[in-house]
DNA sequence: CAAAAAATTTCAAACGTTTGCGAATGCTAT
DNA sequence: ATAGCATTCGCAAACGTTTGAAATTTTTTG
């Protein structure tokens, strides 16, 4: 690694002192004309290039953010990202992510790290493993260094602080809401991890809506996955071998929705004609598989763009104030498609 | 934003040095037990996180490195990410991750950025856009600085640095190989854009296939697409409508393969019956769609473990040496599912 | 008890940059 | 000639931490 040039050492080479390079380079009024341009061709010409570092350590900012997310393999993840860069590159932050996999060590260690790095803010998509175990004395440092922490997806409900969800419980509802309406009886639904606030949304749409049309709430109806497309095919195998199959499937994602759709074909049952399908984050496949899915839309990368709008705004008042509790549900839209189009 | 406690802070509450405070924090064997108990205790209490930017500062070192991708919002991209965190992470590094969104501007400020926050080795996915437009200053700076830069998935093959990329080409080859020996004979192309690396040796698979079986190459069976799923629904309606069908589509990465799958179901065609459709990336949901989609499989992960076992590697001899050119070819691999399979 | 040895602590410099304040220089007006 | 002013530049401190060497204190030894 060559030693990149400093300010000292082009100071060294004009005989004049690093103030008055700095000052030249930063297009200062209170230097000699001839002098600024001299410096800044010469620094040009090294390719200088300014130590963000110990600026960062001068001005106690880093313009970074940490990004802490549980996994950046799929569409809606990389979504929320896509946003909050969209937002936050532009104003000259730089993002910092970290990916947990689920796990609370990580995830912990990850805090840990970007407090190390003296981070300007926060995002944070809670890991399953952290909502498992009830720790949470990491997010207890941040509030303590009083630095902005915003839930992106995934909150934490005991802690005042930003964040910004969907509304995973209408959308829940909304998409049994349709299945019940074109006539299905028997909706089963592939439900997400337990304690995870998103899974527990949409079950809880689920069980609702069933509830307001007065269909009856059958646990065996009820099965677990973990979000992705293999963690469906066990449970939905089991499904199909109930003496009185399901009518229609709600997935807690599109990937377990995918992965019931390839069950129930391989037993040689249709979709929808036998069983309606659907699921939920509307990922730009789901239009164009066959047949295609109906899903409930998650605009991921709105959630990237508002979560790092209350971070800018917060840094725009700047006024030593607290950190915003703002919390933003955005709405989730219902796709129909052919999944779950004509009569069951 | 609360002023984070110093070692200052803390050596002024016990009336001794800063040095003593550094030692006894990091265990130093020259510091009293009892008072290295006392300073760790309190440290500990009142929450003392080391100021990571000073100490990069003082050791010229960030420990972070920069991972500059064209988007994350796909598959692949991510995978490859998770590979780099998944060897990297356990060495203490941070990622600093940079999408460009294939404009060449952003990739060019990313690189200055970073090198500007010092990061200790850069990774890099060359943007469309620096493709067609040829401009490799930005690049050229990474290496007067002598910073670690390792292409991965695509590379500028004028550059003389590591990197890692897999055998596009004979992926490319052995899918219409396949589907030339299931019978196929009018195998049309879904490219990839112009000048990019991985779309030009996946074409070149293809036409080299076609013309060691003695097939014509037909360049109004050869179209384009930007690598996403709408990108082929026009070409393939295209192709649909000429005179004489092809009998199998090849498409450059499995989105599009998925687009012309929808396209061709829409025509009422059936697949493989009518035509076969082959994919690249073998994503997750192509083992889960109807039917079953053939496609290459692209060790995203593995690019993203080989990439990083470059960089420390050469961290680990440390000597000075110049950087690894290392060239490192992943093997593709087919994996032939219902879309192809059975006779045309 | 004095001197030597060991243990513990402090000093000072360094990393690269910025910036308020004072100093030096040149110029103008009296 | 000289006071006054503007222009241009340098000094020194600061950000938080580490570390070799020096200084101090404590312990050991003869």
């Amino acid at each position: 690694m060559n030693k990149p040039v400093t300010i000292k050492d082009i100071a060294k080479k004009f005989k004049c002192s690093p103030s008055t390079v700095s000052r030249a380079l930063n297009n200062h009024p209170s230097i000699n004309e001839d002098t600024r341009r001299n410096l800044q061709e010469y620094a040009q010409k090294v390719g200088y290039q300014r130590n963000q570092v110990s600026l960062s350590l001068l001005n106690k900012k880093t313009a970074t953010i940490g990004v802490i997310v549980p996994t950046i393999n799929n569409y809606h993840e990389s979504a929320i990202i896509e946003g909050i860069e969209a937002v936050l590159q532009p104003l000259g932050f730089t993002l910092n992510i970290c990916v947990t996999n689920e796990q609370y060590v990580l995830e912990s260690e990850y805090v840990n790290k970007l407090l190390s790095n003296r981070v300007e803010g926060i995002f944070l998509s809670v890991s399953q493993e952290t909502y498992d175990s009830g720790h949470y004395e990491h997010l207890e440092q941040i509030k303590k260094r009083s630095i902005p922490l915003i839930f992106i997806d995934r909150e934490y409900e005991g802690f005042a602080t930003g964040s910004v969800i969907i509304d995973d419980y209408h959308g829940a509802f909304s998409a049994v809401e349709h299945l019940v309406k074109m006539g299905r009886k028997r909706i089963a639904h592939l439900k997400g991890p337990n304690g995870m606030a998103v899974a527990e949304e949409r079950l809880r749409g689920y069980v609702e809506c069933l509830k307001k049309y007065d269909l009856p709430v059958d646990e065996h109806l009820i099965l677990n996955t973990n979000f992705k497309v293999e963690s469906a095919i066990e449970p939905v195998t089991k499904l199909m071998s109930l003496p009185e199959l399901p009518d229609a499937v709600f997935g807690v994602n599109d990937q377990v929705a995918i992965g019931a759709m390839k069950v129930i074909r391989d037993k040689g049952l249709s979709i929808p004609g036998d069983i309606a399908v659907a699921g939920f984050d509307n990922s730009p496949i789901s239009a164009y598989i066959y047949p295609s899915l109906t899903s409930v839309a998650r605009p991921g990368r709105q959630i990237g763009i508002e979560a790092a709008k209350i971070f800018a705004d917060y840094l725009q008042q700047s006024s030593g104030k607290e950190f915003s509790t703002k919390h933003i549900v955005l709405p989730s839209e219902l796709i129909v498609r052919e999944s779950t189009m004509g009569g069951g």
